[in-house]
DNA sequence: ATCAGCATGTAAGGCGTTACATGATTCA
DNA sequence: TGAATCATGTAACGCCTTACATGCTGAT
């Protein structure tokens, strides 16, 4: 297996749950974990050619319906032990960029009214995905008997408190840049 | 200029504050802004070249001190309508990539023991980094009346708020985990 | 009939990392 | 004199994105 190709990962742990083709996978990603994660066709696919290459993953013979350019995955024994040999490794490596902070960061090169409109914008951005999780979080939090969504409601709960953190900011760097004495 | 290669402008900004060599830039990229943008010498190097044959940075004629392989950079007019024009777009993107939730979120094939070990690996690591933000974040507040340290102080704001965030669902994940009744 | 969504895949290219190679300087 | 740090750079490689190419299916 690639060394460090996290997407091949992503398509475990989905396949654990269920079996997908490479076009449902996609839109697992983008409704469950786009939040902390991206993946497009163009890395989905070649993973999961390799990943069956490897046999961690097979195809699932579909019955009926015959002539379907249509191929469900489903993850083998092989591809369960990858998976929790990874789960089980703690070293996990959180890499973020911010352009926003960057931009801000950088900001003595600009007035300040500058940085405040890229302020605002980075806050736009944040209230309306906010909104996103604080439903996903109401629906979730009434279905935690069932195992499977108490791990989706900790990542989104993990949204929502940076979230709210984010906003806060927004407030405080903005009085901050309104205070400060312009260029 | 290269579409999207933000290190470029990472360049260009820290430049726009004082001439830089660029192992001077590394430093300063680990030092200030490695919360939320990191570089390597492979990439800083390549982009000082690129840049320099674009007219953007030049290389300071050093006086005295012959034979050093040292070049410090300078930012050219040209460089700094560049760095103003990125700065004025309002346009970021953010791309945050968690291999921690990503552990979490697909928790259900492994025992919830090995997803506290995750959030304790990660609170560990917060924990550590956030005392260095605090730090940060009492050295800079006493010299706030210097413009350009509110922007520095703007992004570590940044950084204690979101970090304090993290720390706080740390305790609540953890708790949903005990509370939930193993696999 | 046509448009949106389902579905798979490839090609080009950009960005970046790690590891390697090399050598100067400084300080104990 | 030896180690740490300063200092620059290249090569290999890996990951990923964007754009493109193609065709089916189902609803209006």
């Amino acid at each position: 297996m690639a060394k460090d190709r996290k997407i091949d990962m992503v398509i475990l742990g989905l396949l654990f749950h269920e079996n997908l083709s490479g076009y449902e996978i996609k839109k697992r990603i983008d409704n469950s974990i786009s939040f902390f994660w991206k993946g497009s066709f163009g890395s989905i696919y070649p993973s999961l050619s390799a990943l069956e290459k490897e046999g961690l993953i097979e195809i699932v013979p579909c019955e009926r319906e015959s002539a379907r350019s249509k191929n469900i995955y489903s993850i083998t024994k092989k591809g369960c032990d990858e998976l929790k040999l990874w789960l089980e490794n703690t070293k996990s490596t959180n890499d973020l960029k911010y352009e926003t902070l960057l931009k801000l960061f950088f900001g003595g090169a600009v007035d300040n009214s500058i940085s405040i409109r890229t302020i605002d914008e980075f806050e736009k951005e944040i209230e309306r995905d906010l909104l996103i999780l604080k439903m996903y979080k109401d629906n979730l939090s009434k279905v935690l008997d069932c195992r499977d969504h108490v791990f989706f409601y900790l990542t989104v709960l993990f949204g929502v408190e940076t979230y709210e953190g984010y906003l806060r900011w927004c407030n405080e760097a903005r009085n901050l840049l309104r205070t400060t004495y312009y260029k």
